[in-house]
DNA sequence: TTGCTCCTCACGTCACGTGAGGTGGC
DNA sequence: TTGCTCCTCACGTCACGTGAGGTGGC
């Protein structure tokens, strides 16, 4: 055969570089035609074939362990299809990347303050929880929850498990004016209790975390609301306050949790909101 | 404040692993509060908010750079704005990827032979090329062409570059039967020499490399028109006949490349064919 | 013979994962 | 006091890019 084609030639005729072949070389994809008693890499232009077969692969983004199997894989379409699969997936999620950015430079936008501050909506997954749980219609957010929560804590001690501790807001028209909400305190799964439930999860919640006095949530529960409307999505289930940092500022409140404040201040609490795309 | 938080407790009520912190503290993004005589890293809840501002952009595909000169940044959007451009193009990218992938699995699929030899049909652009040319309208392909190629070679000798020789199929129904090509010889574009013109390139064109003779050609360049066909697009502009690597059977045919052979299952040939998406 | 191309290491990239080997806090 | 958690290196990842320093072919 021949005539040989040094390795600059062929880079130039294929359109990439030394390297990239001698790197194929390495990896077993794309041997030179002749390597003999000098150590120049001689190619074959019939070596094209090859090489076009390469790029293609690498071009969907296979890795070079894949192009290597489904060069000597014998015409089989298995890892194919199955990379196949993973770019829908990841297309999608890129799809779902563009559109929180742009949610995000909406509210960043619209914010009537400016130079806005970031905010920090974004998606989280909420995993299923075993919490001790008491549920009730209250009238007001302040005093009857604490009550609850010192009642709930004092109950779950002995199996209580260091995570922080939230509130469901069951929306139920039929208790206005008051409030259906729910007390949970994370526990140990595998200890029995009255009261005990598995709290479902949910795959997809906008997530705001705030710091201060919980006369934000109002507001700031709205701005999540719109924000996932935004984004063509419906909220779907209760809405839920997490408190990573919260008060004992009630006499008597006997908590075992290790994160606490005496200042409003310094409270940190999360806004968590369950949604599904709207239909 | 306080209490302080150990790093495995923030880890875990930041669902993310401890290595992460220590990587986002040496990166700046994320300093703990505190860091006293002992080596411990101690966290506040508070750092919960500066936490969920990083996972936002981290998930939303930032650098860590860019996250940092964000959070810096004063609520300037201008960075953000660039990530979002950069969002939207490789998304574009995937999307293709996806459509030659699933024109690939058709190509195999569909393929009589099984198992379906690797077809090596790939999306390239074409740059542009100045080249001397000849263009004439010929009864057939065989003898008429080879004879242009030797009167072209010869006269673009002195100024010919390393590249491949390559005929345009002008369609042109005025000239049937007769075949409107356009033969071209890669010249240095700095030497002027009369017949020497630039040959546009393309920003897509389907391309298929084989090897052996011509007689294939028309087979597969219909193949090509089909798989183009098959993702979306129409041919646009001539298509093309790259010689990588080729013959001089004909008596008196001087050749000044490198790449010949004498056997005609030897010859490594190109077919390109410049497409745009279907309106 | 002069250059130009070629050669072989070997480090750098990016955001952490994963030990190795050791010490301090509840 | 025993463990459990914490600590600091430091290598590995993936597909090459980019020198460094040196030798052989037209």
């Amino acid at each position: 055969m021949g005539p040989w084609i040094r390795i600059g030639d062929f880079a130039r005729l294929a359109r990439t570089t030394v390297r990239t072949l001698r790197h194929y070389e390495d990896e077993g994809l794309l041997r030179p035609a002749l390597r003999g008693q000098s150590r120049y890499r001689y190619y074959d232009a019939a070596q094209l074939l090859t090489w076009q077969r390469i790029v293609m692969l690498r071009e969907l983004g296979l890795s070079i362990p894949d192009i290597r199997a489904v060069l000597t894989g014998g015409g089989s379409t298995k890892l194919l299809r199955a990379h196949r699969e993973h770019l829908a997936e990841t297309l999608a999620q890129q799809a779902n990347q563009l559109e929180q950015m742009d949610a995000l430079l909406r509210e960043m936008t619209d914010s009537s303050q400016s130079p806005s501050p970031l905010p920090a909506m974004r998606v989280r997954s909420i995993p299923a929880t075993t919490a001790y749980c008491l549920r009730a219609a209250v009238p007001s957010l302040g005093l009857p929850v604490m009550n609850l929560f010192e009642t709930a804590e004092r109950k779950a001690k002995s199996i209580r498990i260091d995570e922080s501790p939230f509130l469901l807001f069951h929306s139920n028209p039929e208790t206005r004016p008051a409030i259906d909400v729910e007390i949970c305190i994370p526990v140990d799964p595998a200890s029995p209790l009255p009261g005990i439930r598995l709290v479902e999860g949910a795959a997809a919640a906008g997530s705001l975390i705030y710091q201060g006095e919980y006369s934000q949530s109002e507001t700031l529960f709205d701005r999540l609301t719109q924000w996932i409307r935004a984004t063509g999505s419906e909220p779907a289930g209760p809405r839920r306050e997490v408190y990573h940092r919260f008060g004992a500022d009630v006499n008597g409140y006997e908590l075992p949790a290790r994160r606490l404040t005496t200042e409003a201040g310094a409270y940190v609490t999360e806004l968590q909101l369950p949604f599904q795309r709207s239909p």
